[in-house]
DNA sequence: TATTGTTATACTCTATAACTATA
DNA sequence: TATAGTTATAGAGTATAACAATA
């Protein structure tokens, strides 16, 4: 039997996971960071406002939606707003008539950078304490995990079908 | 200075936990599990279950709020589908006449042990690539940065009394 | 006919307010 | 008077359905 690993080792993920997004969603992480560099949006706007800051490039709607895993019109009620207060611009994709390429506007980036700067601040102080190897190595499984449970979960999908096991 | 650790190591781990906590949330970590493994509640139900089986002894309603970082209204509306399923009992608390001990039922034990065992065995196959090494470094990081990250987060909120700062 | 995005609506999860019983 | 838990109600966040425009 292929891929099964030692059990006792990943014994206590769940819980640990499930307590870091906690902290994520309702730990006031965003609510507190918020208030600290003064932004005043609603979270679900300014992940929107993230993830185009770590993308570095203009994003089309449906790409932003796939990046944060939630469907198109989600995003294109956050956006209406980020466009109404000047954060956001929805350029024309000269590839397609149809899409739209959605842009940081400078004020928009600036809004954003506080933010982050604060996060980043504050995770910084939380690992303060850490030896430099710790640190790391912790971004840096944590972003092989989060590509290897994709993976899984996506292959568990193909798996079954419609209607599940049972 | 104290407190300030170099910041570009951290920079992209609000990306990566956000992920993460989109994956549990949203990417069907636990819809998939529950379907895999026949159980048929939802997610803010199964939630309270892993609680109370990683507690592995009785827990106070209040107790369960906290260690969800939700409200106690919430679970208590969980814990009578719950209960009326036979998955939980509420035992009086010998020690407090207002407070009642949560505890799993036999059924109720069996059912989330299945659904443990789907989401671990997940897990381990995610990792099955991974050296031993790494699997324990992560539990291990995974877990110190939850502990760090919540005492940072609450010396941020006594610091910053009400209104915030602005 | 398939795809990109939008509008309108509905559902899930969690919080706040008001209350009861015991400390 | 304060605390543990419950009931009832409200709100935030995201999904589904129906549609318009371009491919």
């Amino acid at each position: 039997m292929p891929g099964a690993a030692k059990s006792e080792a990943v014994a206590g993920l769940l819980p640990r996971m499930s307590q870091l997004s906690a902290l994520l969603n309702r730990g006031q992480l965003f609510e507190r960071a918020a208030t600290a560099s003064g932004v005043a949006l609603e979270r679900p706007a300014v992940t929107i406002l993230v993830t185009l800051a770590t993308a570095d490039h203009p994003l089309r709607v449906g790409e932003i939606a796939t990046r944060m895993q939630v469907v198109g019109p989600h995003v294109t009620r956050q956006l209406n707003t980020l466009e109404k207060r000047g954060l956001i611009q929805r350029l024309p994709d000269p590839e397609d008539q149809r899409a739209r390429l959605i842009d940081l506007t400078p004020s928009g980036q600036r809004l954003i950078d506080r933010y982050l700067a604060v996060i980043d601040g504050w995770f910084a102080t939380a690992m303060a304490e850490w030896p430099d190897r710790d640190r790391t190595e912790f971004v840096r499984l944590l972003g092989r995990m989060v590509e290897d449970l994709t993976a899984q979960l996506d292959s568990v999908a193909d798996s079954v079908p419609e209607d599940g096991t049972r």
